[in-house]
DNA sequence: CGCGATTCGCTACGGCTCGTAGCGTAAGGG
DNA sequence: CCCTTACGCTACGAGCCGTAGCGAATCGCG
């Protein structure tokens, strides 16, 4: 199902084979085209013999790597996303909060990104192996982030027990809301609205939380 | 761009024609084959060809009254959203957003819906027109429930002014989490889920705000 | 009642995409 | 140096979108 040449997972490393090398400078410059076009004419314009084309190769060549289009894809986006860092050091979990939801909502401004994530989640819906493959590769490895916060926030002394913050739920919030807020507004997520939005996290709907939920 | 004949914005009375009128019940046909095949073959599934033959009608029937998919889509969408509703009188702020967001969920947990919402929204990061649409038919009615709740709440007394809770922001939050969380795991929400994910939306991250952020 | 207007079903089509196959050629490793 | 593999090219089958043209059916209105 799966050929163990592409370096899609970045998984081990390059397997020495036999013939030919395979060309690098063609790994990339597929994967340059591929965000190109996903970025000018979005899922309907990432088509495999348009990035052929723009990359200057055969179609072969691309089909040689990637099994299918949904491979390609998830290629690119991982790539991408696995450049997201928590910055070095914040004062404060609000600090660690509001850093990672700015560096997600910068990435999910770039058109490339936001298209090709939501197509591929899009073609998830009714393909199991395809979710399968998109939570391995590109979600669940962002959940990183979560966990380097929470030990932080433990280490620092803001919460008692790690066990305290559920890192997948809270996984869920930030990415959750900030997909959702970039998408249907297709702009870049103002400063105020990160500020916004993390006092929220932090916070809550009612900051004091005085009623007493008795019977 | 737009035949007003299709009844799709459910806006205004149904306009009067001199000739044949439309089949009502060929609409209705329509919609069901859709959303039936959107259940069992994902968005690539929705094909034109298939809905007319499972609907029983020829595909030109279908494009005198849609456009396009999208179109078709949209309108099997909204009317399924359409239907959500508050339940009747919650005894306070934190029941009245369990009961949506379990509302929410139990909606996307049906293959169709969550299909055909992330196959337009896909689509729509390369196509600002589709994603007025969508906005504008799909997403922003549904606010609505936002801003019951939050009158609700009120009127309870337990917010002091109703600027004080941001409608837009709460819906990113609580729709983006739930669909996050629903398509990544591709099954029903949990009953201990959604409690969980209301404490958190009451409450925030750190229940007991201590830490004085001085500099 | 009958006439004009519109819908409906059917078939066919052009244009596009995916993914594969076959072939001769290029390039690197043991 | 030769074997193995990658590469580019062309062609292809299958599928889908959206449109066109036709005769037949169906309703409103005068």
């Amino acid at each position: 199902m799966y050929d163990e040449s592409a370096e899609d997972g970045a998984d081990g490393p390059p397997i020495q084979r036999k013939g030919r090398p395979r060309s690098a400078t063609a790994d990339d410059a597929i994967l340059d085209a591929a965000r190109s076009l996903l970025a000018d004419g979005g899922w309907a314009g990432l088509t495999m013999g348009d990035v052929a084309a723009r990359a200057g190769v055969a179609k072969t060549t691309l089909y040689r790597r990637w099994h299918s289009k949904h491979d390609l894809a998830i290629a690119a986006v991982a790539e991408m996303l696995g450049t997201l860092r928590l910055s070095d050091r914040g004062p404060d979990l609000r600090a660690d909060i509001e850093d990672v939801v700015r560096r997600f909502a910068a990435l999910l401004g770039r058109p490339e990104m936001r298209t090709a994530l939501m197509g591929l989640v899009a073609d998830s819906t009714s393909d199991p192996a395809l979710r399968r493959r998109i939570r391995e590769e590109v979600v669940d490895p962002q959940k990183r982030l979560v966990v380097e916060g929470r030990a932080r926030a433990h280490a620092r002394g803001e919460i008692t027990t790690p066990a305290a913050l559920d890192v997948d739920l809270i996984f869920d919030i930030i990415a959750g809301t900030v997909v959702h807020h970039i998408l249907l507004t297709a702009e870049p997520a103002t400063d105020t609205w990160v500020q916004h939005f993390t006092t929220f996290v932090v916070t809550g709907l009612l900051p004091h939380p005085p009623t007493p939920t008795g019977t």
